[in-house]
DNA sequence: ACGTCTATTGGACATCTGCGCAATAAGGGA
DNA sequence: TCCCTTATTGCGCAGATGTCCAATAGACGT
């Protein structure tokens, strides 16, 4: 293979990796998987990553990394909180984001097993959650939301999306796809004193032009 | 080893998978640590289950299904639908429940790899939820609860439940272990028309109790 | 043109995995 | 007591896995 810059290199792993993950899951991406994926030895990712673990857990980083980064750019482009909270359940509840959520899934488990994916799980949980808080307190200073405890309404609210998104993966045709944003923005309107439907839903479409 | 019948047999490794898969984690036992567990030879396992598989699945099954026999007996000793509802939390949020929670993550996570576990998790899942929901539904036949739609706010409550206990079992520390229990009950008392802490908080020692 | 640095190779190594199978032995019925 | 069924053994097989390492080759400065 053509000699790259380390720094190339690294990113081409990561993003080969991460391609791998995306199909296979990342608890069953190999060495060897992203070594063929890139069409090189395999002796060449260990060259740059000390462990498998150091693989995976950057794939993941870049996978949900880049999602939190799309959000917020999503929800930047929003003129109130309510609006913001829309686009945050559109973009979560994406057809795609299910296909992906076999990363999370597979994140959470083996969070325990190996230490590096599991710190960089934790720390996207972690700032997944403060976005909604923000925009929480956000609302609440604009007058369109009481909430007592934004930080632990944003949990909820983010259990809550996972919780219902893990069963559509997981289990699917349990729990309707469609059903999913309906309902977390129901169970959200309860927690921040609005009236019920009282936010706006967004179409699919809308969470389609998030994922470009 | 002592020659024993088919169907103890059956219970045996069933049992000795679930306790390997209790330390280890269900994806990461193996036919061997199950022998060991024994002090049997592995191939005895597979004249007993044609896969892998089979075993794991028997083996969640056996763990979360007596789980929710125990819950659904604790439940039956409440004289009315909140406190049948306060039991199931408490129940759900026990101590070694976190312990075992890695199981869940594991059923989810394999559970598109792994057929009989993905059966079995989902059924499980499934199974769960229905008690929430016919609580929920003699709860407002009893005229103690508002709910329009039982099946859709079980979903939201057991979802909700998952969502916490996997951030408490997957990344240690983010969210305490105590406040789980409340979380869920203030989100349950939003969904049924109950005033905000109304619904009897139970000690963690009943929630021990239900363990033994 | 030469030498040095290092990206890259390709395979070795030890270990683990699920599964299958021929051989063994235990136990119950006749 | 013998025999037949079958529970149990113990190992083999084929493949996968993470990690490591000596050898190779490509690029860049002098």
């Amino acid at each position: 293979m053509t000699r790259l810059s380390p720094t190339a290199r690294r990113e081409e792993i990561v993003a080969a990796a991460l391609r791998v993950a995306t199909t296979k899951g990342l608890a069953n991406t190999t060495v060897r998987d992203v070594a063929a994926e890139m069409g090189t030895s395999s002796g060449l990712i260990h060259h740059y990553f000390a462990s498998m673990d150091d693989v995976l857990a950057a794939a993941f980083e870049e996978a949900a990394g880049t999602d939190l980064a799309k959000t917020k750019v999503a929800m930047l482009a929003c003129c109130d909180a309510s609006e913001r909270l829309s686009t945050f359940f559109a973009s979560y509840t994406r057809t795609e984001e299910y296909r992906a959520f076999q990363m999370w899934l597979d994140a959470w488990a083996e969070a325990s097993r190996r230490p590096a994916l599991g710190a960089t799980s934790r720390r996207l949980n972690v700032a997944w959650q403060e976005l909604i808080a923000a925009t929480l307190i956000e609302g609440v200073n604009d007058g369109v939301f009481v909430c007592d405890d934004p930080a632990a309404t944003a949990w909820r609210v983010l259990s809550l999306l996972d919780g219902l998104s893990l069963q559509v993966a997981a289990h699917p045709g349990v729990i309707e796809r469609a059903v999913v944003l309906d309902w977390a923005m129901t169970a959200l309107e309860g927690e921040v004193g609005r009236p019920m439907r009282s936010l706006p839903r967004p179409s699919t479409d809308e969470g389609r032009a998030v994922a470009s």
